[in-house]
DNA sequence: AAGCGTGTCAACCGCAATCAA
DNA sequence: TTTGATTGCGGTTGACACGCT
């Protein structure tokens, strides 16, 4: 096809952004909500090309991030579904509402795949609790897509039958506030960043809204919530990062039974991968709140096998 | 104190999927 | 149906920080 560069290259800012360039890009995405990144540089006069801006905001602007510091349930929930999904961030991602895929990624990259060589080369094989999807056989390989193309054609009749009039439930919002909460685990490095906007948000006459002081959970930016226009966007549920990770599991173990919450990697709205992972959600989460997580965290991915 | 090696992470690049005219 | 535009994703890079010698 040919397609030309998303920006042309002359007079495009790179490297990294400074708190200035934040800064209008928030409050571009507040004032316009996020999306139609190739308006956002003509708009802003930012000389940075719309993947760049995208980029930014997805994983660093965007409210409800939380950054460093993975808690061990992260961490397992991220060993586990790397070896179920493979290196699909942005599929992993949306189990982990408010961490980003490049965060993910990284941390893949530079924590867990090197824990998971030395566990390897302690264990022999390897194969009790970190497992990659590289150390399955080739066997279980077949039957693990044999049972994706199961669970695809299972999600696609399960698409067909569902009650098209029964809308998905009512997401609530993420509560953006978090974003400008002073409690919020911001990434020290944006701190200033944080306190800049902050002092902005209290400037600006449009800010009373999303000030620190607001309380409720009405969203800040007035773009549509769940749109998918971010993996992770509508699923975000709290304020505080635990809170938001706790309750994110209530909220999906409360919904087991409905159509899934939860976006596909690549096309959320999509009826059938939709199903697809409502399935996968089932299994990985369906025992109950609270129980199903710790099984699954706990069980080896051999157990894990058995179930395709 | 200086040099070097290693780790971390934000950002970039290119490809593929999807959308829209 | 075709084709160009846009968006999303995953791999990779490069700058910076930190620890070790």
């Amino acid at each position: 096809m040919g397609r030309p560069p998303c920006c042309d290259k002359d007079g495009v800012k790179k490297g990294p952004w400074t708190p200035e360039e934040d800064i209008i890009l928030v409050s571009y995405i507040q004032e316009h909500g996020p999306g139609n990144w190739r308006a956002v540089p003509a708009n802003t006069g930012l000389l940075r090309c719309s993947k760049s801006c995208r980029l930014r905001w997805t994983n660093y602007l965007r409210p409800g991030i939380k950054r460093g510091n993975f808690t061990d349930h992260e961490e397992k929930m991220i060993i586990h579904l790397q070896a179920l999904l493979g290196n699909r961030w942005a599929a992993i991602a949306s189990y982990l509402p408010q961490r980003t895929d490049n965060d993910i990624k990284n941390y893949w990259n530079t924590h867990l795949k090197r824990k998971l060589k030395k566990l390897e080369g302690h264990e022999g094989n390897g194969h009790e609790g970190f497992s990659s999807t590289r150390s399955l056989s080739k066997g279980q390989w077949e039957r693990r897509l044999q049972t994706d193309i199961h669970m695809a054609k299972q999600a696609l009749c399960e698409a067909l039958s569902l009650d098209k009039s029964n809308p998905l439930p009512d997401i609530k919002p993420p509560n953006n506030n978090a974003y400008f909460s002073p409690s919020t685990p911001y990434a020290s490095s944006t701190e200033n960043i944080a306190k800049l906007l902050q002092n902005w948000m209290k400037d600006s006459p449009k800010s009373s809204q999303t000030s620190s002081e607001t309380t409720t959970t009405q969203n800040s930016f007035n773009y549509p919530v769940g749109t998918g226009s971010s993996p992770s966007e509508g699923t975000m549920s709290s304020a505080t990062p635990d809170q938001g990770f706790d309750s994110f599991f209530s909220f999906n173990s409360c919904n087991s039974g409905t159509s899934s919450l939860f976006q596909d990697e690549s096309k959320p709205n999509s009826s059938d991968t939709q199903g697809s992972l409502s399935l996968l959600e089932k299994w990985l989460f369906d025992d109950g709140p609270g129980q199903g997580q710790g099984d699954l965290m706990d069980m080896p991915l051999g157990e894990t096998d058995g179930l395709f």
